[in-house]
DNA sequence: GCCAACGTTGGC
DNA sequence: GCCAACGTTGGC
């Protein structure tokens, strides 16, 4: 199964409000960015990622899981864009901060200390493992 | 609120 | 096909 890193700013889509959705989830729309629409065309459903807050926040929050495979994005002017479904899984009672990742020597590679700029990335099952470690939550 | 880093656009 | 100009993201 691959992990994956989702953002969002807390202010435009938080994780309550995903948590809302249940099981049905949210289109993850919006992204027009080739890189993030390329990764998202390589999900499977049942891959998992964390949700992040960017500039507000700036900590992984939860974990969501693919729910339905990369398909045109319903609020996009042309087909080039794509998007998943996403749905939260669980919500992390301990969140790790973007200031944490940057100064552990396992996770300052990691495409979100590295690529700052890209809102959907791959994480490596190391980088996951750890994460979900410093969390306090059980993979 | 500023600005560095990055991506995209368009003139040549 | 190069690169300057511009727009956007997101950390600080």
């Amino acid at each position: 199964m691959a992990r994956w890193l989702f953002k969002s700013e807390p202010n435009v889509y938080s994780f309550a409000q995903l948590q809302a959705r249940g099981q049905a989830g949210e289109e993850w729309t919006g992204i027009r960015n080739y890189q993030a629409r390329n990764n998202m065309r390589l999900m499977k459903l049942a891959d998992q990622g964390f949700f992040y807050y960017s500039n507000e926040g700036k900590a992984v929050m939860g974990i969501v899981e693919v729910c339905k495979l990369a398909h045109v994005d319903s609020t996009a002017e042309n087909p080039t864009w794509e998007c998943v479904d996403i749905r939260a899984v669980a919500a992390l009672a301990r969140h790790v901060t973007l200031d944490e990742i940057k100064q552990d020597p396992k996770l300052k590679a990691m495409v979100l200390a590295v690529n700052s700029r890209l809102s959907v990335q791959p994480v490596t099952d190391a980088e996951w493992n750890h994460i979900c470690k410093l969390a306090g939550y059980a993979v």
